[in-house]
DNA sequence: GTTGAAATCGGTAATTT
DNA sequence: AAATTACCGATTTCAAC
């Protein structure tokens, strides 16, 4: 596995970088064109973003209401033990949920918290009994429902 | 506003979407290929999906580390009133905060949940003193630092 | 401080698809 | 029309003198 470190970007770069947050099928020539570069010269830059992974991939963004997972759920876990292949277990299992679209390992040593899409209540308590709380080591489950997203940032601050 | 609510699509569709998640800058040529569709059929198809706005855009992912913001933060926020008034100011306060990718309204009432990226911990140090504890109506101010991102899963389980 | 090699970066134009 | 490559010129860096 690639491990990334922090790259230096200019300002072209970073208006390169905000552009295609924006609209990721944007042609290298309009690209080129609004951020004042020839064609080449912008392509290059595009290339060497590609290469030095900081452009990971290019997506299409899917609104999860629209196919049928409206509901966030936030979840708390805390592991039995802390001890290396305790959450080395975890984490695998954890990764083969599909629901689980986000898993962070806290600070302070067995904590994760998880952001899961459902399609409904149900789904969640389905979730919840089935999955969850069978993962192993798993000691302590919380979750919280989100009501509504506020605030969905379509690009990072770069 | 366009409120997007569910849309019935059939597997060919979910396919398609898949195949985006992974690849947003797909040709139409290949994704016709890869669903078994005429490329003509493809493209209705996909115009449909954009124009129903579950696809909502394309977008570069970018590496948070690649930028310089390898920390992700997760703030719990409680607000001393649940008057509608005090709701709506909070929240167009916390979205003018660039570091503030996401919130989220828990249930409850006066939750909100939001993850932050930072540069580091002096960058944290200086938003949670300038920002967070003088966004308005706030009460409660609580945050808990990612140690490492264990799933950051590309694609919506369509 | 100047010189010169090498790397860096952009542009033009030709080629490919 | 768009992407890609080859080639050339300008500028910067840096080490040796």
């Amino acid at each position: 596995m690639k491990t990334v470190s922090a790259v230096e970007l200019d300002g072209i770069d970073r208006k390169m970088l905000r552009l295609l947050q924006a609209e990721g099928r944007m042609t290298n020539a309009d690209l080129a064109r609004q951020v004042a570069l020839s064609e080449s010269a912008c392509l290059r830059r595009l290339k060497a973003l590609e290469a030095a992974q900081v452009i990971g991939r290019y997506a299409a963004v899917i609104n999860e209401r629209a196919v049928g997972l409206p509901i966030s759920v936030f979840v708390t876990v805390t592991l039995a033990s802390q001890a290396e292949a305790a959450l080395t277990a975890f984490e695998q299992a954890v990764a083969a949920v599909p629901e689980v679209m986000e898993c962070y390992l806290m600070t302070g040593g067995s904590d994760y918290l998880l952001r899961l899409v459902v399609r409904d209540v149900d789904d969640l308590e389905r979730l919840h009994a089935k999955a969850l709380t069978r993962l192993p080591g798993v000691n302590r489950v919380s979750s919280s429902v989100a009501m509504r997203t506020v605030v969905k940032r379509a690009a990072l601050p770069v």
